[in-house]
DNA sequence: CTGTTAGCGCTTTCAC
DNA sequence: GTGAAAGCGCTAACAG
């Protein structure tokens, strides 16, 4: 392997000349530094990154928690991040906590380990108690997921705005029994979209049906299985608020295999504009959340953090858009 | 920060019981054992990797190059591998290229700057001369891409095998003008595919007309995109053989769009067996690739090639399933 | 401008 | 069994 010793020796110059040149510091004669850049390149040398992680205090890589990443929307968030976080010379750790709290736990000692320079929670499975003794050995930031007593920066989209907007569609389309579905019910994203489909109701003077609650669902499948209980209820709802495009994607499945026909007998809509919203058929109405937006915000921010700029009670929001398709609006009976 | 130092001071023992302890040495006698585990305890001890990584010139982690997270067959092999290498202790550094043969290039100096201790290939952008190069500087296995003059360890499907069922699947629904799409021509898993569909080909004496032949083809769009162009053909193929499902999810769309019924007008075969195929109308026919099998093969070979275990001449093959749903089979004519 | 030197925190001979 | 000491490759005072 070759060090900074090899490269000093064959420049017939000082290591620390050498170190300069690596990291463009200034006060180094021309000369040298192309004699330091000839001998780099004859020797292929390229700095040991443990070595300066050591020395730096700084490891260049910043971890971020997710899920998981083929959930379409951590999956971008990530993609997101990766691609903003090479621009400010980083490193991204993407780690799956596959919604485990010791796993989350396990990721979290990166930074005690001083593995990472920072840490992005895009999610948050742990009591927030636990999560934040972490704060003392080194940044961290919240993507996504937020916390309302936690004093770090925030990133976030405007859920109730996107529960409010997505639940006043469905009520103008004219539906008085609507159905709620959610993922996890810790999480404050869903809790912040309930708030926001419950203001619709409220504004509309419409009471909510507690057995039209789901909760739990996240995949196609949960979707399928949704539908499949709505189907047989005595009573059912004619609209669904569901928390992400695959839910939505499954109800659809669902009622196309038992012939109920959507948006008529039965309006759906999805959160997040995936792909699969135009693929499917009808067309999924659904809310858009600008991912890349956040990702480069939080990626921004954490390396402000990183060099101790900004400060810990940042919060961003940003602002979530109803996309109208053809689950909701029925050709015959459109309104909006 | 608390160092090994701090806990050998507070256990009244040197530094290198206390590393003997962490490290499990033997040789150490429980009562001075106990007594580390408290100190460690008490101060919140956790070993800095960085510097171990340089004293072990070990670090622990391993790089996965794919070219984006958001395509599912390399989310889903990215999310495998994850789990995997957690197991056997190693941290995976998501490495996207982006298609672009610049960033490969930088993420292959991972490798050289012992960031990570070895390197899985899942696509190659550049030409295999240039990446050789690396192999000095650490392990490097491919995994899903090949090369046939490469000789380090290969994981991989069988693509041919997987072509070739796909395309006889079309025959046998009465076939004869059969399009192809594939994605980057260079891509050896494409050759080997297209290799398959020549030989199904000239097993029933059926010839390729050039123009139904479609590159570049990657994403929905794509596949949006192709079907308009088969569309205004003046003697159009029959059936489609597509590199993944999105393309054939693409082409299906588009064929909606223009009310050209599948599998009837024209039949559409995927690749992926992704959970689109089966929530399109008409349920996409498929090859299905055990990815999670794949994934856990190359993270195995690339532990016990890091540890010196193995050879360097390793190829472990996965067969491909044809999966027959709606998009090729009409249920009127069928005949399989 | 450039070189010498002292560590960063850890593991590993080598003595005892 | 245990400790002292050297050193992984690098950067940053400190001299000069």
């Amino acid at each position: 392997m070759v060090t900074i010793d090899d490269v000093a020796k064959r420049a017939g110059l000082s290591k620390s000349t050498v170190s300069r040149v690596i990291n463009d510091y200034p006060h180094v004669s021309i000369k040298k530094k192309e004699k330091v850049f000839e001998a780099m390149k004859e020797l292929g040398y390229v700095p040991n990154s443990s070595a300066r992680s050591l020395r730096n205090k700084k490891t260049q890589m910043i971890a971020v928690l997710v899920p998981r990443i083929m959930n379409p929307f951590f999956g971008q968030l990530a993609e997101s991040m990766e691609i903003q976080a090479a621009k400010h010379g980083y490193q991204l750790l993407i780690c799956q906590t596959m919604y485990s709290k010791e796993t989350e736990l396990k990721h979290l000692e990166l930074l005690k380990m001083r593995q990472v320079d920072g840490m992005i929670l895009t999610s948050i499975e742990n009591e927030w108690d636990v999560v934040k003794e972490y704060l003392s050995y080194g940044p961290m930031i919240l993507c996504n997921e937020f916390e309302e007593e936690a004093t770090i920066p925030t990133v976030k989209f405007d859920q109730i705005h996107g529960g409010y907007v997505a639940t006043k569609h469905l009520i103008r389309q004219g539906h008085k029994k609507i159905a709620y579905c959610t993922g996890g019910q810790k999480s404050n994203v869903g809790q912040h979209r309930r708030r926001g489909f419950n203001l619709a109701l409220q504004e509309y003077h419409l009471s909510f049906d507690e057995r039209y609650g789901f909760y739990d669902a996240f995949s196609i499948e949960d979707g399928i299985r949704i539908f499949k209980h709505i189907h047989q209820m005595p009573d059912p709802p004619t609209a669904v608020f569901t928390g992400s495009d695959e839910v939505a994607a499954g109800i659809i499945t669902g009622a196309k295999e038992y012939g109920v026909s959507v948006p008529e007998a039965l309006a759906v809509i999805g959160f997040d504009n995936q792909v699969i919203t135009k693929l499917m058929d009808p067309k999924i109405s659904t809310v858009e959340q600008p991912i890349p937006f956040l990702a480069k915000r939080a990626v921004e921010v954490m390396v402000d953090r990183i060099s101790h700029k900004g400060n810990d009670q940042e919060v961003y929001e940003y602002p979530l858009e109803l996309i109208i398709r053809e689950s909701t609006v029925s050709p015959i009976r459109a309104v909006e």
